[in-house]
Order: structure tokens, then sequence, then C-alpha cells
DNA sequence: CTGATGATGAGTTGTATG
DNA sequence: CATACAACTCATCATCAG
């Protein structure tokens, strides 16, 4: 569903509600925050102008079709009424890029924000497309355009003049405009004045105090969208071109419209301006449990925001330009379902600008360099090469270089976020300098390489803004809580959630740098008496882990990160590939986490009395339709990256049966590293050689056994007849014979998907292969053997959250053998193996369900090969 | 092999100007 | 209203030294 982006924006599809909004939302003053119509409401005048030119049957025809009347006229204006064929498949690109023009900007109510059905557009026809039917919802004090255009403009140059001599009067043109927000457009310019003296005297000097947040907000949307709208009309055209395919639109989210960023940056209230009323209501989808909060660069390709916003469930992204919060700018967007209300910031709050921050640098500072804090740190520093050029451009004036000079300097010392450190001599910031501007205490990622320490840094959350926006949770948790955080970087939730004195009980951190897990790690053991459990790769973090977490540690209160930006930021000249780049695109693991972390949670009423929802609420919103493109891309990433787990999960997955086949091999008692290689490789590349192979593993076993046995492989068969034309191929005979075999095969299921099936994907790149054969005596009972291998069932499920895949069944052939079941169990590390291996619960089963009942049993384990991988 | 270093724009938005 | 201009951006790549 396109809700706000399409009503600040005119491009092509959009145009419904291009008009209207803005003369409205340019008077703070004047609007009253607690009506939701009038600003959520986006109205239509399309009518007067697209009636006069559509022919009534046509439009007649379309709406016995059941579209609204205001689409049909909207797609008539667009490509004309000559080629219906087009016209059809332009209503249907409308609805199915969730063309509902109702909802709306931040303050929309729930209902509003709801899911639009497309069944359901019949009945809603009226209210949301059809401006004769809805004068009771909307405000509607002034509607015809020029009269909106003109109230607009004029309070614009209104406004400008303003600014313009409060900057003649010295003050900055950036604290102009926030005074004008603070005390409305109607205070008087002495007024403004004051009131800037007044919060740079109080020693704030971005201090807000508006009456109403949303009013800020429509007030620079409103001035976006008029800008859209006046240079809409080219796109418009090029988009829906009468050409072959101009009404095709991609549903990616590559080319919708952007999210108009408000001006100034300050989100939903800063730390300042706690007095005035801030609300907002979230779509019902997005209440928790869990409580989620969602960070990356405001600065993202087109279309990025609107597609992640649609994804988490329609919240409206919080901007926040982190230059409010301390000295230097970082310009995010936070999509979270926290309260809003009753803020606080942490203490002591930050120095917010330069010569605060680092007053040494003050007496180096020529007076032609305005900087008052940094632009947005990011992960690479200047080189010297650069300072030094500086340094000689600089060191032939002995007095104020030439403006030229001066531009080249300041220009690269915006860039590169200079300081001044010596006459003439410029630096970078240092790394414990970047710590203390982002909020992190003082040598937190020390220890680390220096390069690494600046990308750890340029990557990392603003300690105070987090924290400021993380602070309504304190009086919710007194006995602290459980977070998931997922990209946790060098852990700035977690600093944030500590300086705002909350407790972490258990800290399921996800985080695929090294160096990065060290530094969290580091600083949770000197501060943190919690559990911290550290997780390298998201895609490890499938469904069943987390519900395995959840079991154990009664659910998560909180799912805190920000994705990875490399594809979205300016700086990279290289791969801006926006959301579908290589590293942007993990957005889909938090989405994918997140929502299955909504929809399983356990919290047993734990959070009623906090206003959201209980599990049994959010499941029931959850069942309600998606909107048409969050709909299609649930069902592709639960097939993308959905479990892999063997163990079940539900009884919906659809499930494939296999056939595995386990071969131990004694090998020549003097082989060779070579020769060993070489078998192993030959085994390994059996699948690339003959059909019906699914997957292989093989390494060298690493217990000690009674039978010998040096190598096993592992191989997965789509049917019986398969394993057959292996054994009597004379290729791998000759191997399997050369080195004593034994072989055991036995039937067994897994999720029918690609992951599983085969294998493939990091998880099973890496980790441990655990057999367990098995042969009980002719004297147990039927029932005490299935008993036995429910048990060990039961035990593989619920220790899902640690085992990548696991099958177990009957043998075919255990006459052979001599051994009647077998199970394989893949782990993703030797830790988590020796986890499950070593823990009472497996030794408690072992002893009392199968050890009584075995006539033998051998359990091995491999480190599976990278041979394989290698090959691969 | 790691770590340090330096060179490498594009995309987008806001603003000024005529 | 069109255009140019200015400002800014959680980075990547090749190379070299140790």
């Amino acid at each position: 569903m396109v809700d706000w982006a399409s009503d600040s924006d005119n491009d092509g599809k959009f145009e419904w509600d291009t008009d209207g909004e803005a003369e409205t939302s340019s008077a703070p003053a004047l609007r009253n925050a607690d009506a939701p119509g009038p600003s959520t409401r986006p109205r239509q005048d399309a009518n007067g102008k697209a009636n006069g030119s559509a022919p009534p049957a046509l439009v007649a025809d379309f709406m016995g079709m059941g579209f609204p009347k205001e689409m049909v006229l909207k797609a008539i204006k667009e490509i004309g009424d000559t080629d219906t064929e087009q016209l059809l498949e332009l209503l249907l690109t409308y609805q199915a890029i969730g063309g509902d023009p109702s909802p709306s900007v931040g303050n929309c109510s729930a209902s509003a924000c709801a899911p639009q059905v497309l069944e359901e557009d019949e009945d809603d026809d009226d209210v949301n497309w059809d401006e004769d039917d809805t004068g009771g919802n909307c405000d509607r004090a002034h509607h015809s355009d020029d009269s909106g255009d003109e109230d607009f403009l004029q309070e614009m140059s209104e406004k400008d003049e303003k600014i313009k001599s409060l900057v003649n009067m010295g003050f900055p043109e950036d604290e102009a405009k926030m005074a004008i927000t603070r005390c409305g457009l109607d205070a008087s310019v002495d007024t403004l004045a004051d009131s800037i003296f007044a919060s740079q005297t109080a020693g704030n000097g971005y201090s807000v105090n508006l009456s109403d947040y949303e009013d800020t907000e429509f007030s620079s949307f409103g001035r976006r969208k008029k800008t859209r709208f006046m240079d809409g009309s080219k796109k418009k055209r090029k988009r829906y071109g009468s050409g072959p395919q101009g009404n095709q639109v991609p549903f990616d989210g590559s080319h919708e419209e952007p999210m108009p960023l408000p001006n100034p940056m300050v989100g939903f209230s800063l730390p300042s301006d706690r007095l005035r009323s801030v609300h907002r209501n979230l779509p019902d989808q997005a209440f928790g449990p869990p409580f989620f909060y969602y960070e990356n660069v405001a600065l993202a390709p087109k279309g990025v925001w609107t597609t992640i916003s649609r994804f988490l469930y329609d919240i409206q992204p919080e901007f926040v330009d982190s230059k409010y919060f301390c000295a230097a700018a970082r310009k995010r967007g936070y999509i979270h379902n926290l309260p809003i209300e009753n803020r606080s910031p942490v203490l002591p709050t930050p120095p917010k600008t330069i010569s605060e921050a680092f007053p040494n640098t003050k007496r180096w500072w020529p007076s032609w360099d305005p900087r008052r804090q940094f632009n947005c740190l990011q992960t690479c520093v200047a080189s010297a090469k650069l300072t030094e050029r500086i340094r000689c451009a600089l060191g032939s004036f002995s007095d104020a270089p030439p403006t030229q000079v001066q531009k080249y300097v300041l220009d690269e010392c915006r860039k590169w976020n200079l300081v001044w450190v010596g006459k003439n001599k410029v630096a970078p910031l240092e790394p414990d300098e970047m710590e203390f501007l982002l909020g992190y205490p003082r040598n937190h990622t020390r220890g680390v390489s220096r390069t690494e320490r600046y990308r750890a840094l340029g990557n990392s959350f603003q300690v105070d803004t987090v924290a400021y926006h993380l602070s309504v949770l304190r009086d919710m948790f007194p006995n602290g809580m459980n977070v998931l955080s997922l990209f946790s970087g060098i852990g700035g939730a977690e600093v944030a959630l500590h300086r705002l004195g909350i407790r972490m009980k258990t800290v399921i951190s996800v985080e695929k740098s090294e160096v990065n897990r060290t530094v969290l790690k580091s600083w949770w053991d000197q501060t943190q008496t919690g559990t911290l459990i550290e997780i390298a790769d998201v895609r490890h973090l499938t469904a069943e882990r987390i519900e395995s977490f959840i079991r154990r540690f009664g659910g998560f209160d909180l799912v805190i990160g920000g994705s990875p930006c490399n594809n979205l930021a300016g700086s990279n000249r290289h791969h801006r590939d926006g959301l579908e780049g290589e590293h942007s695109a993990l957005f889909y693991d938090y989405f994918r986490i997140l929502d299955h972390n909504c929809k399983t949670i356990a919290g047993p009423n734990k959070y009623q009395n906090l206003g959201s929802r209980t599990e049994k609420d959010s499941a029931v919103h959850l069942s309600h339709p998606l909107p048409s493109a969050t709909r299609k891309v649930v069902i592709c990433t639960c097939s993308m990256l959905g479990s892999s787990n063997g163990a079940p999960s539900s009884g919906l997955v659809k499930k494939r049966k296999i056939v595995e086949h386990i071969i131990l091999l004694r090998a020549k008692p003097n082989i060779s590293d070579v020769e060993e290689k070489d078998m192993l490789d030959y085994l390994y590349t059996s699948q690339y050689q003959m059909r019906g192979i699914l997957a292989v593993s093989l390494g060298r076993i690493e217990d000690p056994n009674t039978e010998n046995f040096t190598h096993a492989v592992f191989m997965r068969f789509q049917q019986k007849d398969d394993i057959a034309k292996f054994q009597s191929s004379p290729y791998y005979y000759k191997i399997l014979d050369e080195h004593g075999s034994v072989s055991v095969d036995f039937e067994s299921e897994v999720e029918d998907d690609i992951i599983p099936l085969f294998r493939r994907g990091e998880d099973f790149n890496y980790g441990v292969e655990f057999m367990l054969l098995i042969s009980f005596l002719e004297s147990a009972s039927r029932d005490s053997v299935e008993d036995a291998l429910a048990s060990l069932q039961r035990m593989i499920s619920q220790c899902s959250s640690f085992i990548v895949q696991a099958t177990l069944g009957c043998c075919l052939n255990h006459m052979d053998s001599g051994y009647s079941h077998a199970a394989v169990i893949r782990f993703p590390s030797f830790d988590d193996f020796k986890l499950f291996r070593e823990g009472m619960e497996y030794k408690d089963m072992w002893a009392s369900k199968l050890q009584p009942i075995a006539e033998k049993s051998l359990e091995l384990h491999f480190t599976v090969d990278p041979v394989g991988n290698q090959l691969m």
C-alpha cells in the first residue's frame, strides 16, 4: 500500500491527491492535531477537470467493474480513453501498487491505515475515492486549487522574508527557520529573534517548542509536495506514456515514489520541546509485542524508504538528524512502534557544537570557517596527503587566504570533517573523538585496528539519538528486558539501553563482523550481568532458532537494529544498488525475523498493561490480508529464507521425501594426504557426475570408534534407485571397495525448498555432521523402540535453534549393515554440537530410552570438509 | 595475510537566479 | 518555470608495506 508517499507526490499514478494538502499544511498554528480528518484525508479536486473529457459511458463501465470513479477518471486523464485495454491494465496497476488514496501521514487513525483489501473497495469507494461523499470526513475550509496555491505561496514568501530578516540580524538560517516553526508564522520578527536568543542562551541552539508535531511535518511535507507537483508532470508522462509498455510499473519498490524528508529533520520530538503534544496512531499490525526499532540512512535511493515502510507495517519513518543531539550530523530514518510520548534524553547531554566538543581546536579555527557542527561521520577519513595539500595551500598566505583558497579548504574540511589542530593545519577526527561524538564510552572500540575503528564507528548508531527514542522503555521494563539485536555493529543499541539504565537480561546479537562482535563482547563483560549470545550470520537465525530462544527466554521485548546501508549510502560509488543490493537486501532478513517473532512470540498477557496487544490479538491482526505488495513479498521471503531446518516446525510446511545414504570408510592404514584428498574429492564431486544426488558432505571422523572407521560420507538421493546406480558405478565402486566401506540408507523427508533440500547456502558450508547409527535388541518391544525414536525426534525439535537440519529413519538394508535406524544431524558449529551432545537432555535421553534397548550403536561426527566448498 | 593509504563520483535535494 | 549551482552522503577499490 502506498500511503503518505502517494499524497505527497504528484508523480503519475498518485496524482489524485496532489491538491488540497499544501494549503492546509503550511499553517501550523491553525491546525488541530487531534482531528485526523483534514490532515489525513487527501482531498480530490480532479473531478471537474477530468470529468469534462471523460466519456461517461466508459467511466460507468469501469465503475461497474468495481474500480472507483476517481481512479477511472485519473486513468483516463493519464492515457486517454481510446485504448480500453490499456486503461484496464493501468487500473489494475493502480490497484496492484496499492493505490489507496485514503490514508496518510503520521497521525492517521488506525482505521485509515488498515490495509485495504480489494474486495472492500466497493464499500469504501465513496469514502476513498469520491469526493462528493466525503464532506463529513474532510475539512474543506478551502478547496480551490488556485486559492490554495496563493495561500501557500503567500505564506512561503512571508516565511522567506522573515527568515531573511533574521539572517540579516546575524542569526543562522536554520535557527531562523526553527524559530518560525516554534513560534508560528504569525510571530513578529522581534519575537522570533527573542526566541532564538533565548534558546541559544539556554545552551540549546536547536530547541523546538511546537504546539504540535504533525503540523511541522505537514508543513514541510506540504512544501515538498508542492515542489513535486511542479516538476512532476514530465516524469508522469514519461512513465505512463502511450508507448507499448508505458503503463508497466515494477513492483519491486525500485520505482516507488520517494519518501519526503521533513525539514527540519527533527523526528517526532526533540528533548528540548517535551511539552508539546505528540501523538500518532499506529496501524493495527504494527503493535507489539515485541517493540521494534529499525534504522537506516535517510538519504537512500528513491523508493527505498517507501518499500521499507511498507514491509514494516506501513509505519511512517521518523527521520532525525543527530545534529540536534550532538555536534555531528547524522541523517537517519527510524521505523519503530515505540510510544513517542514522554521521551527523555540521557544525561549528560553531549555538546552540540564543535567548539564545545573540542575546545582545544578553538584557537586554531580560522574566522572564515563558519562550521559549528560536523557533517556525517563516515567510515573513511581524509588522507595525510590531503591535509598536507591544505597546509601548503594556506602556508603561503600571511593572513586570511583569498576566497578561492578558502572555498577549496572549506569544501575539503566539510567533506572530510577536518578539524583545526595547528596553524594552517587540519586533521581528521581521531577514533576516540568519533566515539565521543557518537555517544560511546571512551575507548569503546579500542583494541582493533584504526581502520576498523573508523569503519565500525562510521556505521554505528548515534547513541544519544537512539537512547532518546528508547527512553520510553525505561518505565515499562523495570525488571529488565530481552533484546534481539540485529546487525548490532559495535552495540549502539546496547550502549543506549545501558545509558538509560535499562537492564538487559538477555541479548541475542547478530553481527557479521568479528571485530564488532569483539567490541560488543568486551563492553558487555565490563558493564553487564545478563546473557549475551552472539550470532555471526543473520541467516543462521532461522525461524526455529528464534522460536527456541523465545521458549528459553520467554520472548523478546525489543527487536532493534539497522540493516546494512552499503547499497543505499550516497558515498558508495560502486554499488549503490538500493534495497536489492548485496548487503542492503539483508533488510529482508530483518523483516523476516521481526515478522516471525511477532507471530510466534508467546507472551502470556505480559504486555497487556503496557497498552499493547496480546499474542492473540496480534495473531488475529496478522491474519488480515496484507496489502498486495507486502503479501507478494512475504511469500517470496518465506520461501527463500524460511526454515532450512528439517525439524518439524508447523504442519503447513510442504515436505519432500528423500533417501539418505551414509557411507563409512576405513581408509588404507598409510594413506597419504594426497590420496585422502583425492578420495574425498572423488566422492564429493559425484554429485556433479551423477543424477539423483541432491547433497553430499564428508569428512574425517573425529570420534574414536571400535570399528575403526576413518571417514564418513553423507549423501542425499532423490530415490532408492539412484543409490543403486551410484553403488554399481565402477567409478565409485573402486574407491568404496578399496577402502572398505559400510553403508546405511534410510528414508526421511525435508522441507520442500531449495535450501533445505539441496543443503545449499551458508548454513551448509560449514559445521559439524553428527551421525547416529543404532540397532535395537530383538527383544525390545515395538512400543519402546517407537518411544525411543520419538524421544530423539523430540529432542531434536527442542534443540532446533542450534540444529541446521536433522533427518532420521529406519534403515532400508539393515541386514547388510547391521544397523536398523540412523539419524544425521547437522550443527552450525562444533560448539553447538558439543552443547547438544554433552547436554544433560541428550545424555538422559540416551540413558533412559536408547541404551536399554540398543544392541549396538555408533555415534560419530565430522567437521564438514572445506574441500567441498573449495571445489564448489 | 592484514592494515594503512589514497584515489575514485553519482545521485539527490535544496537554493538561487533570471 | 526552467536551469544551474551548491551541498552532502553509515563506501569501494587497488595498491603497497610489513
